[in-house]
DNA sequence: ATAATAGTGTCTGTAAGACATTATCAA
DNA sequence: TTGATAATGTCTTACAGACACTATTAT
């Protein structure tokens, strides 16, 4: 008889900050590992979670204090020399969360790391980061994925920004305004502007409260 | 202490019959749902798989015989109650073959169900079917995917028909030969003819070596 | 008034789809 | 020649991107 396959779960957290997109990372509590800074990781408790959807979530309000709106599978991640104690499988999922979402938190075991900053990473922690920022990269291209992490309310210039920061390219204007139209997530805040500094105020947005945990797809892209 | 998880791998084999998407199923040869038709599964071997995806193949490899050109993961299915022994994990990939690869293995456990025509199945493979349907029918949009449903050569009549079949509606002859074309995936082989009936015969077609086994994907779709 | 950014109107080039035309086979 | 399907040429329309213009604020 073999030993048994390690099974796990891990969570990709992102959000943007100073314009780039960070990652979230824990530092480990037990081996191996342990102290070092890795993605948000836990086992699948049989009695607690119906699913490994509900592992991902308790896993991450457990680690980090975050309850994401929306919470998306990744990948699954096997093999034998992912983890030094033997074969196993990690179930990944991936979360999007404005940085005030963290900072509310605020939990001294976490920290943001820009995502071209990565140095190594226990486990392949540091793929399925990449992993998920190609993932997120071609959601953007043809759905409201990039919404989360914008804050509660926001404009459209500060929304378009945080699309060209997923993109990693920057958009048109009009073109973007028409599909983000087109996807019919967001609804004006009436009244209410964005003031700063001395020009025109941007208008106030948040999202549709059907959109606040949920995607919404285009067939063509932006 | 409680039961282990059960930790299992699935595979869904899609081909083209009669013009319909049909999914290869196979008889259980053990407990539970013995006897009954399902995905083809099993469990990782540690000695012999590096990793899941080796695991996948083996697996149908085993319970079908085929040995598929392309296998992409599907997702992840999990939870205390889809299968009967208590809390499972199921990584589930997906393949496509002509119908001749799966003829040409001729195996009397295993049978091609349209998927229109599926009744109840074991655990929840139902919605894993339904799934990669979906899946198929997203990435033909933009992808040379439907390709591997395609026989060693082909026409692009016949290209179309299955793209056709795939996104569930029809094509325009001229966009679809334009993004094809585009695609770079296919090439002509010279001086071959389909001859079938009074009419003029097409050319004959095969995926170029280097996307045998590969996908390729466009920016904008079909 | 000026500077700065928000928001919108309009034009143009590209690409997709509709349609028509030509090509090539068997009978 | 006719009927059938393959292959391609061309026109029209729709949409994305570029550009320019107008709007609204603080100083």
């Amino acid at each position: 008889m073999t030993s048994p396959i390690i099974q796990t779960i891990d969570v990709v957290l992102l959000t943007i900050k100073n314009d780039k997109l960070h990652v979230a990372l824990a530092k480990r509590e037990n081996p191996p590992f342990q102290g070092y800074d890795a993605l948000p990781g836990g086992y699948v408790h049989e009695q607690e979670d119906n699913d490994c959807l509900d592992s991902a979530l308790r896993v991450l309000k457990t680690k980090t204090g975050i309850r994401p709106p929306y919470l998306e599978q990744l990948e699954t991640f096997s093999g034998k020399f992912r983890d030094p104690r033997g074969w196993s499988v990690s179930v990944v999922y991936f979360a999007l969360v404005s940085l005030d979402v963290i900072e509310a938190a605020n939990n001294p075991q976490v920290s943001l790391v820009d995502i071209d900053d990565l140095k190594d990473l226990p486990f392949d922690h540091l793929n399925i980061i990449k992993t998920t920022v190609n993932r997120i990269r071609n959601k953007a291209q043809y759905s409201s994925l990039p919404c989360f992490l914008a804050g509660e309310t926001f404009t459209l210039p500060t929304l378009q920004k945080i699309y060209e920061i997923c993109l990693g390219d920057t958009l048109n204007k009009v073109s973007f305004r028409r599909k983000i139209a087109e996807m019919d997530v967001i609804e004006e805040i009436a009244g209410a502007l964005s003031r700063q500094g001395a020009s025109r105020p941007a208008k106030i947005y948040k999202l549709k409260p059907y959109y606040l945990e949920k995607l919404k797809t285009l067939e063509s892209g932006l």
